[in-house]
DNA sequence: AAGCGCCACAACCGCAAGGGC
DNA sequence: CGCCCTTGCGGTTGTGGCGCT
């Protein structure tokens, strides 16, 4: 794609946006919402190709996005992340509600890789410069899912994560994860094991491996079983909500909404959607939070019609803020990995099949959602989501909660 | 003050994948 | 099945600010 031909043909603009430019994009999309990107420009006025809409939206405008310097709890999570899926910046970027991938790869190439190297770690590796010295490894040979999407993780940190603590028990029942897994939902997947593996270092209750198994991985696949589908079911059910990790089939769909920040996340779709694991009054508690779906606001939920794809987001992130805000959660909104809160007893799950990507499985993990979530009782969320849309999250001007405009020039 | 290099960030570019026809 | 369009991702480049000389 790059530069498309029609960039050429109508002489766009390209370079740094202008705030009147910033301005027409951001009251296009608040009104309309984007629909089709390519079409975005011309609806909106702008002399830019859709594609450089889009990434200025979803890397500059997106309400929803948390400005600032990343707090070491970031940081840490973000090179947690990277040891076990590489340089796959979007599903990094998936467990750091707020955070664009652009922004992690920045902060990664001009940051985080000085400091682990500072600390005698191979950024690329993960392994002690030393280590990776002494072998005669060329670092940048080996990077874990760099560029490569079919390359396993770390195995060395998924030992470390998730596979330490012994466990005198037989090994626990394999559970297909399905047959058809994508690429895509594999990097879900990943994600989704990553979440898993940052909690489980902060956690010691693990028992014994649940097997995740995928008929791609372990059978079609040439590659050696990817040690991420591995996650302790006990741990599963459990010990904190990052380890409620499901797959579903149509992640693409999923991500198909980019203001729908962590993205990546919707893929992962909990039990519920596989029935095989929650009791009968889980799956109950779940058909009736699914009546939710029902709200006008959940209608916005596929995104590429009407206004709402931005409202009812921002509205989740209004609730992700105030929540973490008054939890006291530490690093601005990262995710708090400390939380032990068990949604399974706690009966707030709100899935349905239907509905799965209504719900932000970063905000999720992070324990704010489910905070908000619990807080609310079933009448209560559903005015909070009738709020959304009448109310939605943009002032009257059409302007964020933050102006763009510390763009231009040097911001932050 | 001017020149230079470094750094951080925004934006671009090229490619891959999915969906519709 | 192939083509086209669109979206999304990751690598790379361009730009402007800042500090040092």
């Amino acid at each position: 794609m790059g530069r498309h031909s029609c960039c050429y043909k109508q002489k766009l603009r390209k370079g740094l946006w202008s705030p009147e430019e910033d301005e027409k994009l951001m009251k296009h999309i608040t009104k309309y919402g984007h629909g089709c990107w390519s079409s975005v420009p011309k609806l909106a006025g702008l002399q830019r190709c859709g594609k450089s809409c889009r990434l200025r939206w979803i890397n500059y405008l997106r309400p929803d996005l948390k400005r600032g310097t990343f707090s070491e709890q970031e940081e840490n999570l973000i090179i947690e992340l990277h040891a076990v899926l590489g340089n796959r910046w979007s599903q990094i970027a998936a467990q750091l509600p707020g955070r664009t991938d652009n922004e992690i790869k920045n902060l990664w190439n001009s940051c985080i890789k000085k400091k682990l190297r500072q600390r005698g770690i191979d950024p690329v590796t993960h392994k002690p410069l030393s280590e990776t010295e002494a072998a005669g490894e060329d670092p940048h040979k080996h990077h874990p899912g760099d560029s490569d999407k079919t390359s396993g993780p770390s195995c060395e940190l998924l030992k470390l994560h998730s596979f330490t603590a012994p466990s005198p028990n037989p090994p626990p029942p394999l559970i297909p994860l399905g047959s058809e897994r994508s690429s895509c939902c594999k990097d879900s997947m990943a994600a989704a094991a990553a979440a898993a593996a940052a909690a489980m270092k902060e956690t010691s209750s693990l028992d014994q491996p649940l097997i995740l198994t995928s008929h791609e991985s372990s059978s079609s696949c040439s590659q050696p079983p990817n040690p991420m589908d591995y996650i302790s079911l006990p741990s599963l059910m459990n010990f904190n909500t990052n380890s409620l990790l499901w797959l579903n089939q149509s992640s693409r769909q999923f991500t198909r909404n980019p203001e729908l920040s962590c993205s990546s996340m919707y893929s992962v779709v909990p039990i519920m959607a596989s029935g095989s694991i929650l009791s009968t009054p889980m799956a109950m508690d779940l058909k009736s939070m699914a009546n939710l779906s029902s709200s006008p606001a959940s209608a916005l939920v596929n995104g590429t019609n009407g206004n709402g794809n931005g409202n009812r987001n921002n509205h989740y992130w209004e609730a992700c803020h105030d929540s973490s805000n008054s939890s006291g959660s530490s690093g601005g909104g990262g995710i708090d990995l400390q939380s032990n809160s068990s949604l399974v007893d706690s009966s707030i799950f709100s899935w349905s099949e239907g509905e799965s990507e209504d719900l932000k499985w970063s905000e999720y993990l992070q324990g704010s959602f489910p905070v908000s979530a619990a807080l609310l009782n079933q009448s209560q969320q559903q005015t909070f989501f009738g709020e959304v849309k009448a109310e939605g999250y943009f002032p009257s001007d059409g302007l964020g909660p933050w102006h763009p405009t510390s763009n231009y020039g040097k911001h932050l």
